[in-house]
DNA sequence: CGCGCCGTTGAGGCTCCTCAACCCGGGTGG
DNA sequence: CCACCCGGGTTGAGGAGCCTCAACGGCGCG
């Protein structure tokens, strides 16, 4: 998800992975100005505001469900909000990829230390406040440093504890 | 309310005004790693969990308040997010005053185009992922392009339409 | 084969940071 | 009452990090 603005610059608020809620906000109100797009194939599910609240108020493992979700996603924008604020760009990039490969985890979706990769540069850059170009320039050096690998749409994770000591994530 | 991290690095997320919900996430679950410090004397009050849920599920104005209040809260985090992602230092000074100004001006806490303002420069550079040194530069741009002034901690919006083209906020 | 998108690399520049000096106002202790 | 200090703000010099621009190579696709 994502929000644009003037001169072709945005900023991706999150990479939605197969179970997230695209917004929890959005469940409740309405909720203007942003962007979803797919880099893969997608399957989702769209609910009536209406409908899904009507349920929450009856079903309160649902309620608690969606609470949680609530705030986790919550606490993921926070997380970014830091990252953009007060964090250098490898440090940065150490944590997207860290976060992306722990959420993926949590799904079973790593093989090994290894993870589907379909993102472009331009979508890290667009996520980490940074440039393409400049994105290229870390990952390179991440690479060269034998931190990870990237071949052919996938990440592989060569290093752990090094990313985490870069990216401050004990 | 803030977060700190090593290095004495720290990103304040929201300034807090008279009226606010600290965090409407936390209403509804445990919180961690956040701080909340005061600039000026305040009052308060807060609420046990269990309380608040049950009363908002027999008062649905109370929830529709409280979802209300939740969204705009995650649409001043959102901004801030692109804020520090996608703009320059003084593009992200200029909207934190509008932002500032109309939140108060919501509140009939303006006196003309003047505000008070007990904000440190400390407090400003933590708040826009700036340093206090460039933020004290950015802000002697603004007094001396006639935009704003600045005197014993009250703030006045001299060239509010300038300030609006700055901040991309029409 | 040609074309467009993507990633890489280098040169140069701008924004913002770091470091440091200095001033000012307010508080504290002699 | 003055000496002193301390936190806050301003200013300047120099530097780091990231950006812009541009050229180039690889790869998929028509």
């Amino acid at each position: 998800m994502s929000i644009a603005l003037l001169g072709g610059r945005r900023q991706i608020l999150s990479f939605l992975l197969p179970g997230d809620v695209v917004s929890t906000a959005c469940l409740f109100g309405p909720v203007s100005g942003r962007i979803v797009d797919a880099v893969t194939d997608v399957t989702f599910r769209s609910f009536k505001r209406s409908d899904l609240q009507a349920l929450m108020f009856k079903d309160t493992d649902l309620f608690e469900t969606v609470m949680k979700a609530w705030i986790e996603e919550e606490e993921r924008s926070v997380q970014l909000t830091v990252d953009l604020g007060r964090r250098t760009a490898i440090e940065r990039l150490a944590r997207l990829i860290l976060s992306l490969a722990d959420r993926l985890a949590r799904r079973g979706m790593m093989q090994g230390q290894s993870m589907e990769f379909p993102l472009r540069q331009h979508h890290i850059a667009d996520a980490t406040g940074l440039t393409p170009v400049h994105v290229s320039k870390v990952l390179g050096e991440f690479q060269r440093a034998g931190l990870i690998e990237i071949n052919n749409r996938s990440l592989t994770i060569n290093d752990i504890a090094g990313l985490r000591r870069i990216g401050e994530m004990p």
